[in-house]
DNA sequence: TGGACACTAACCTGCACCGG
DNA sequence: CCGGTGCAGGTTAGTGTCCA
Protein backbone atom coordinates (compact mmCIF):
# COMPACT_ATOMS: atom_id res chain seq x y z
CA UNK A 1 0.00 0.00 0.00
CA UNK A 2 0.69 3.50 -0.24
CA UNK A 3 3.17 4.77 2.53
CA UNK A 4 1.35 8.03 2.65
CA UNK A 5 -1.44 9.48 4.98
CA UNK A 6 -3.14 12.04 2.89
CA UNK A 7 -5.66 14.36 4.33
CA UNK A 8 -9.20 12.47 3.71
CA UNK A 9 -11.11 15.69 2.53
CA UNK A 10 -10.80 15.43 -1.57
CA UNK A 11 -11.21 19.31 -1.60
CA UNK A 12 -8.13 19.76 0.75
CA UNK A 13 -7.06 23.40 -0.64
CA UNK A 14 -3.17 22.31 0.41
CA UNK A 15 -3.56 18.88 -1.59
CA UNK A 16 -4.77 20.59 -4.56
CA UNK A 17 -2.00 23.02 -4.52
CA UNK A 18 0.54 20.51 -4.44
CA UNK A 19 -1.47 18.99 -7.31
CA UNK A 20 -1.26 21.89 -8.98
CA UNK A 21 2.46 22.54 -8.09
CA UNK A 22 3.00 19.43 -9.37
CA UNK A 23 1.26 19.28 -12.52
CA UNK A 24 2.99 22.67 -13.89
CA UNK A 25 6.37 21.67 -12.94
CA UNK A 26 9.59 21.95 -15.29
CA UNK A 27 9.55 18.58 -16.20
CA UNK A 28 5.72 17.92 -15.90
CA UNK A 29 3.74 20.66 -17.80
CA UNK A 30 6.37 23.02 -17.45
CA UNK A 31 3.98 26.04 -17.34
CA UNK A 32 5.98 29.37 -16.47
CA UNK A 33 4.64 31.72 -14.20
CA UNK A 34 2.46 29.42 -11.81
CA UNK A 35 4.21 29.28 -8.87
CA UNK A 36 3.67 28.36 -5.24
CA UNK A 37 2.25 31.77 -4.43
CA UNK A 38 -0.09 32.56 -6.86
CA UNK A 39 -1.12 29.07 -6.92
CA UNK A 40 -2.37 29.28 -3.60
CA UNK A 41 -3.73 32.97 -3.93
CA UNK A 42 -5.59 31.91 -7.33
CA UNK A 43 -7.46 29.08 -5.09
CA UNK A 44 -8.12 31.47 -2.35
CA UNK A 45 -9.86 33.74 -4.73
CA UNK A 46 -11.59 30.76 -6.57
CA UNK A 47 -9.97 31.48 -9.87
CA UNK A 48 -8.43 27.83 -9.12
CA UNK A 49 -10.37 24.66 -7.94
CA UNK A 50 -8.76 21.94 -9.44
CA UNK A 51 -5.86 21.13 -11.88
CA UNK A 52 -8.41 21.32 -14.99
CA UNK A 53 -9.16 24.81 -13.84
CA UNK A 54 -5.80 26.00 -14.63
CA UNK A 55 -6.80 25.68 -18.43
CA UNK A 56 -9.99 27.88 -18.04
CA UNK A 57 -7.99 31.20 -15.62
CA UNK A 58 -7.21 32.16 -20.19
CA UNK A 59 -11.13 33.13 -20.25
CA UNK A 60 -10.47 35.30 -17.05
CA UNK A 61 -7.86 37.84 -18.43
CA UNK A 62 -9.91 40.51 -17.42
CA UNK A 63 -10.33 39.81 -13.94
CA UNK A 64 -6.78 38.22 -13.43
CA UNK A 65 -5.05 42.24 -14.51
CA UNK A 66 -7.01 43.73 -11.95
CA UNK A 67 -5.33 41.84 -9.69
CA UNK A 68 -2.47 42.67 -7.23
CA UNK A 69 0.76 42.53 -8.57
CA UNK A 70 -0.57 41.22 -11.66
CA UNK A 71 -0.66 43.10 -14.53
CA UNK A 72 -1.34 42.67 -18.05
CA UNK A 73 2.47 41.81 -19.02
CA UNK A 74 2.64 38.71 -16.62
CA UNK A 75 -0.87 37.57 -16.99
CA UNK A 76 -0.19 37.72 -20.68
CA UNK A 77 2.87 35.52 -20.22
CA UNK A 78 0.79 33.05 -18.06
CA UNK A 79 -1.58 32.63 -20.69
CA UNK A 80 0.69 32.05 -23.32
CA UNK A 81 2.40 29.72 -21.05
CA UNK A 82 -0.59 27.79 -20.02
CA UNK A 83 -1.48 27.67 -24.13
CA UNK A 84 1.91 25.88 -24.72
CA UNK A 85 1.27 23.50 -22.18
CA UNK A 86 -2.11 21.67 -24.06
CA UNK A 87 0.74 19.68 -26.48
CA UNK A 88 3.56 18.59 -24.66
CA UNK A 89 4.55 15.05 -25.25
CA UNK A 90 2.49 11.83 -23.63
CA UNK A 91 4.91 10.99 -21.70
CA UNK A 92 4.75 14.26 -19.71
CA UNK A 93 1.44 14.19 -19.23
CA UNK A 94 1.74 11.25 -17.85
CA UNK A 95 4.27 12.26 -14.97
CA UNK A 96 2.24 15.36 -14.67
CA UNK A 97 -1.12 13.35 -13.25
CA UNK A 98 0.56 12.51 -10.46
CA UNK A 99 0.48 8.83 -10.84
CA UNK A 100 2.13 7.37 -7.73
CA UNK A 101 5.27 5.61 -9.70
CA UNK A 102 5.08 7.13 -12.63
CA UNK A 103 7.77 9.47 -12.93
CA UNK A 104 9.34 11.16 -15.61
CA UNK A 105 11.34 7.98 -16.85
CA UNK A 106 8.24 5.61 -16.41
CA UNK A 107 6.08 8.37 -17.95
CA UNK A 108 8.54 8.41 -20.88
CA UNK A 109 8.76 4.27 -20.93
CA UNK A 110 5.13 3.92 -20.86
CA UNK A 111 3.86 6.49 -23.24
CA UNK A 112 6.71 5.25 -25.62
CA UNK A 113 5.68 1.33 -26.04
CA UNK A 114 1.48 2.33 -25.31
CA UNK A 115 1.64 4.70 -27.60
CA UNK A 116 -1.62 6.42 -26.98
CA UNK A 117 -3.33 8.14 -23.79
CA UNK A 118 -6.54 5.80 -24.69
CA UNK A 119 -4.42 2.69 -24.60
CA UNK A 120 -2.37 3.48 -21.22
CA UNK A 121 -5.34 4.39 -19.19
CA UNK A 122 -7.70 1.43 -20.60
CA UNK A 123 -4.59 -1.07 -20.39
CA UNK A 124 -4.89 -3.79 -17.74
CA UNK A 125 -2.55 -5.15 -15.30
CA UNK A 126 -0.72 -7.45 -17.43
CA UNK A 127 0.01 -5.03 -20.24
CA UNK A 128 1.54 -2.90 -17.91
CA UNK A 129 3.51 -5.63 -16.02
CA UNK A 130 5.03 -6.95 -18.94
CA UNK A 131 6.25 -3.33 -20.12
CA UNK A 132 10.06 -2.57 -20.15
CA UNK A 133 10.74 -1.44 -16.68
CA UNK A 134 7.47 -1.38 -15.57
CA UNK A 135 7.12 -3.71 -12.34
CA UNK A 136 4.31 -5.31 -10.52
CA UNK A 137 4.20 -2.47 -7.94
CA UNK A 138 3.81 0.65 -10.70
CA UNK A 139 1.63 -1.54 -13.06
CA UNK A 140 -0.70 -2.05 -10.06
CA UNK A 141 -0.46 2.00 -9.10
CA UNK A 142 -1.47 3.20 -12.65
CA UNK A 143 -4.18 1.04 -13.35
CA UNK A 144 -5.49 1.65 -9.61
CA UNK A 145 -5.23 5.44 -10.69
CA UNK A 146 -7.00 5.78 -13.50
CA UNK A 147 -9.78 3.38 -11.84
CA UNK A 148 -10.41 6.03 -9.57
CA UNK A 149 -13.77 8.25 -10.98
CA UNK A 150 -12.36 11.31 -9.44
CA UNK A 151 -8.98 10.43 -11.81
CA UNK A 152 -11.00 9.91 -14.80
CA UNK A 153 -12.69 12.93 -14.56
CA UNK A 154 -9.43 14.94 -13.96
CA UNK A 155 -8.65 13.69 -17.39
CA UNK A 156 -11.63 14.26 -19.49
CA UNK A 157 -11.89 18.32 -18.20
CA UNK A 158 -8.12 18.34 -19.34
CA UNK A 159 -8.96 16.90 -22.96
CA UNK A 160 -12.61 18.67 -23.22
CA UNK A 161 -10.20 21.96 -22.44
CA UNK A 162 -7.90 21.63 -25.01
CA UNK A 163 -5.25 19.50 -23.28
CA UNK A 164 -3.84 17.19 -26.52
CA UNK A 165 -0.88 15.22 -25.37
CA UNK A 166 1.06 14.36 -28.03
CA UNK A 167 2.43 10.80 -28.96
CA UNK A 168 6.22 10.57 -28.37
CA UNK A 169 8.46 10.66 -30.93
CA UNK A 170 10.46 7.22 -31.46
CA UNK A 171 14.26 7.86 -31.91
CA UNK A 172 15.59 9.41 -34.52
CA UNK A 173 18.58 7.32 -35.15
CA UNK A 174 20.14 4.50 -33.26
CA UNK A 175 23.87 6.22 -32.96
CA UNK A 176 23.64 6.14 -29.18
CA UNK A 177 21.85 2.90 -28.85
CA UNK A 178 22.75 1.63 -25.46
CA UNK A 179 24.61 4.42 -24.12
CA UNK A 180 23.74 6.56 -21.26
CA UNK A 181 24.99 9.48 -20.70
CA UNK A 182 25.05 11.95 -17.52
CA UNK A 183 25.24 15.81 -17.73
CA UNK A 184 26.58 17.73 -14.83
CA UNK A 185 28.47 21.23 -13.94
CA UNK A 186 27.03 24.19 -15.70
CA UNK A 187 26.93 23.63 -19.42
CA UNK A 188 26.92 26.82 -21.77
CA UNK A 189 27.04 25.42 -25.22
CA UNK A 190 23.39 24.02 -24.49
CA UNK A 191 20.43 23.67 -21.18
CA UNK A 192 20.28 20.82 -19.44
CA UNK A 193 17.07 19.43 -21.09
CA UNK A 194 18.48 20.68 -24.83
CA UNK A 195 21.19 17.70 -23.92
CA UNK A 196 19.32 15.05 -22.56
CA UNK A 197 16.38 15.46 -25.94
CA UNK A 198 19.37 15.03 -27.61
CA UNK A 199 20.78 11.91 -26.80
CA UNK A 200 16.96 10.41 -26.44
CA UNK A 201 16.62 11.81 -30.40
CA UNK A 202 19.84 9.63 -31.26
CA UNK A 203 18.43 6.32 -29.42
CA UNK A 204 20.62 6.56 -25.68
CA UNK A 205 19.65 7.64 -22.79
CA UNK A 206 20.22 10.23 -20.35
CA UNK A 207 20.67 9.23 -16.70
CA UNK A 208 20.57 11.19 -13.59
CA UNK A 209 23.15 9.41 -11.71
CA UNK A 210 26.48 8.19 -12.59
CA UNK A 211 26.90 4.25 -12.57
CA UNK A 212 28.98 1.58 -13.69
CA UNK A 213 26.04 1.32 -16.71
CA UNK A 214 27.38 4.93 -17.54
CA UNK A 215 28.73 5.66 -20.96
CA UNK A 216 30.11 9.12 -20.65
CA UNK A 217 29.91 12.12 -18.32
CA UNK A 218 29.39 15.23 -19.16
CA UNK A 219 30.94 17.87 -17.12
CA UNK A 220 31.10 21.52 -17.63
CA UNK A 221 32.43 23.83 -14.81
CA UNK A 222 31.24 23.07 -11.22
CA UNK A 223 31.20 20.00 -11.31
CA UNK A 224 31.22 18.20 -8.16
CA UNK A 225 29.81 15.28 -6.75
CA UNK A 226 29.19 13.53 -9.90
CA UNK A 227 32.72 14.16 -11.53
CA UNK A 228 34.30 12.33 -8.37
CA UNK A 229 31.95 9.05 -8.95
CA UNK A 230 32.78 8.95 -12.26
CA UNK A 231 36.39 8.97 -11.45
CA UNK A 232 36.39 6.53 -8.81
CA UNK A 233 33.86 4.14 -11.02
CA UNK A 234 36.55 4.83 -14.02
CA UNK A 235 33.96 6.51 -16.26
CA UNK A 236 34.81 8.53 -19.35
CA UNK A 237 34.53 12.16 -19.08
CA UNK A 238 34.21 14.53 -21.48
CA UNK A 239 33.62 18.20 -22.35
CA UNK A 240 30.52 19.65 -24.24
CA UNK A 241 32.40 20.11 -27.12
CA UNK A 242 33.57 16.22 -27.14
CA UNK A 243 30.04 15.23 -26.84
CA UNK A 244 28.62 17.46 -29.73
CA UNK A 245 31.31 15.99 -31.89
CA UNK A 246 29.92 12.75 -31.49
CA UNK A 247 26.79 13.62 -32.37
CA UNK A 248 25.70 12.46 -35.95
CA UNK A 249 26.18 14.62 -38.75
CA UNK A 250 24.74 17.43 -39.50
CA UNK A 251 22.49 17.16 -36.65
CA UNK A 252 20.97 20.88 -35.57
CA UNK A 253 21.70 21.77 -31.92
CA UNK A 254 20.01 24.92 -30.46
CA UNK A 255 21.79 26.87 -28.45
CA UNK A 256 21.08 27.30 -24.62
C1' DT B 1 19.50 -9.06 -2.88
C1' DG B 2 21.98 -5.14 -4.28
C1' DG B 3 22.79 -1.83 -7.77
C1' DA B 4 20.73 1.68 -10.27
C1' DC B 5 17.56 4.91 -10.33
C1' DA B 6 13.38 7.81 -9.10
C1' DC B 7 12.28 11.29 -6.45
C1' DT B 8 12.73 15.01 -3.05
C1' DA B 9 14.69 18.76 -0.61
C1' DA B 10 17.28 22.52 -0.39
C1' DC B 11 19.99 25.98 -2.07
C1' DC B 12 21.68 29.56 -5.27
C1' DT B 13 21.63 32.98 -8.99
C1' DG B 14 19.66 35.87 -12.18
C1' DC B 15 15.74 37.89 -14.23
C1' DA B 16 11.01 39.85 -15.14
C1' DC B 17 7.69 42.42 -13.43
C1' DC B 18 4.69 45.40 -10.57
C1' DG B 19 4.18 49.33 -7.95
C1' DG B 20 5.84 52.95 -5.04
C1' DC C 1 13.55 54.44 -12.14
C1' DC C 2 14.55 51.31 -8.68
C1' DG C 3 13.31 47.99 -4.83
C1' DG C 4 11.04 43.88 -3.56
C1' DT C 5 8.81 39.72 -4.87
C1' DG C 6 8.26 35.58 -7.12
C1' DC C 7 9.74 32.50 -10.48
C1' DA C 8 12.91 29.91 -13.65
C1' DG C 9 16.47 27.25 -14.05
C1' DG C 10 20.45 25.24 -12.41
C1' DT C 11 22.76 22.29 -9.19
C1' DT C 12 24.15 18.90 -5.32
C1' DA C 13 23.02 15.65 -1.81
C1' DG C 14 20.43 12.28 0.22
C1' DT C 15 16.79 8.80 0.80
C1' DG C 16 14.01 5.13 -0.30
C1' DT C 17 12.81 1.47 -3.33
C1' DC C 18 11.92 -0.78 -7.80
C1' DC C 19 13.16 -4.46 -10.52
C1' DA C 20 16.68 -7.44 -13.12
Amino acid sequence: GSPFVLCPNRACPAQVSMKIQHFVGRKMMDIDGLGEKLIDRFLELGFLTDVPSIYRLPSRRNELITLERLGEQSVDNLIRSIEASKERDLGRFLFALGIPEVGERSGRDIARDLRTLDAIRHADYDTLVALNNIGPRTAAEIQEWFAEEENIRVVDDLLALGVKPVESEGPESLDFAGQTYVFTGKLEKFSREAAEALVLRFGGKAAGSVSKNTTALVAGPGAGSKLKKAEELKVAVMTEEEFLAMLPEGSLVEPA
